[in-house]
DNA sequence: GTCTATACAACGATAGAC
DNA sequence: GTCTATCGTTGTATAGAC
């Protein structure tokens, strides 16, 4: 073992004042530490580029730290951008089941998570930063491609996985843009069977069908 | 809508303190001023409650200068907006044809559009003001609703239009989103043709196609 | 005494250097 | 191909709160 953390915490070395373990005396809100030490590092180097490392580092408190408090670097992502729910578990959720459906299901559960969790807030705000902060997009866009389409795509995907991934983002976000943040009737109050029915054919044919102009 | 635009610009109704015929002194931004004032009053109004002759009299000109200087009330907030073309330009080059390959001509515009108009900075500042004030929001959502999108389907709907229009809205705001604003690959390098194999069938379902479960 | 927040050590995987 | 550095994660012992 190599590393640097707590290897050499050693007496003596320097830096970190020899942290004692056990719990600490009191008030250190070591989950809010990590909350805003991940938002810096997400924002500075991106989803691949922040380590748990780092930015348990910079929260002065150890790696195993955004284990116990979060779940993974990926809860915790979610976590800093204030997501209703982790998309990697959801993900989980939606995947197993008949392929020829995968499509209705990944609608239904968007619908069910965004209407439930306070309208379009969330979103809005998410896709505020993106259109703002290259940064903010870069940050998206490594998790997005890193955690949560490839898991979709690559359990089904016949042909150009990558491509067929960010078609279903696509109409993800342009779902969510036109429901939820510019409230577009009548697909901002459908029910849910109405915009499945419309829409999970969509991702259906992204996710396993021919995305050449052949069979529509 | 109502008889708008420069009709009924008869001299001596009420308020401007009696302005003279023809070509002002000088140095006069009419363009400027009208632009400023657009921009005050869709946001404040909405589109629809937006009336020309209320934006002509806040930048203190005459109504028929909005026609002289943009075409009318349309293509003012195309401007007022930034946008690199006039939506409803585009629109009415694109609706003739094979309605059977409208789709097709929607993607393959769209893309030769955003493409040429410096990538997506100006479509990212649409999205975020959409996506910071509602006011913003119910601006542009008239503005698809009244002018775009009811254009495009009513030539070819044959039931739930409206539903049919948002369903293309949201389709073409995510493709902008992750082409453009996110850059998520390899959609956002992708070319036009590979491009349009894919969504074109997803517009032309949404237009022309069954909008329950059944034909894909 | 119990519970839990914490620190430390180590594991398997991965990517790059040589 | 081997080696090494680093990653995310897990296991476990301990110190302090209750």
């Amino acid at each position: 073992m190599v590393g640097v953390t707590a290897a050499e915490h050693a007496p003596g070395v320097d830096a970190a004042p020899a942290r004692r373990r056990g719990r600490r005396p009191g008030g250190a809100d070591t989950r809010g530490a990590l909350l805003n030490a991940a938002r810096a590092v997400f924002a500075e180097r991106g989803f691949d580029g922040a380590t748990v490392r780092l930015i348990a580092e910079r929260a002065g408190v150890d790696p195993a730290m955004v284990n116990h408090w979060f779940g993974g670097k990926e809860a915790l992502f979610t976590a800093a951008l204030d997501l209703p729910a982790d998309p990697a578990t959801l993900i989980a959720q939606v995947v197993p089941g008949d392929p020829e459906r995968l499509g209705e299901r990944i609608v239904s559960r968007f619908l069910t998570v965004w209407d439930h969790a306070g309208g379009g807030r969330p979103l809005a705000a998410l896709i505020r930063s993106v259109a703002s902060h290259e940064t903010a997009a870069r940050m998206v866009r490594e998790f997005v491609t890193r955690v949560l389409l490839r898991r979709v795509v690559e359990t089904v995907a016949p042909d150009r996985p990558d491509l067929r991934a960010a078609l279903v983002g696509s109409q993800i976000v342009g779902l969510g843009m036109v429901r939820y943040v510019l409230r577009l009737e009548p697909l901002a109050s459908a029910d849910h069977p109405t915009v499945i029915a419309a829409v999970a054919p969509t991702l259906q044919r992204y996710l396993t069908g021919p995305l050449d102009g052949t069979g529509s």
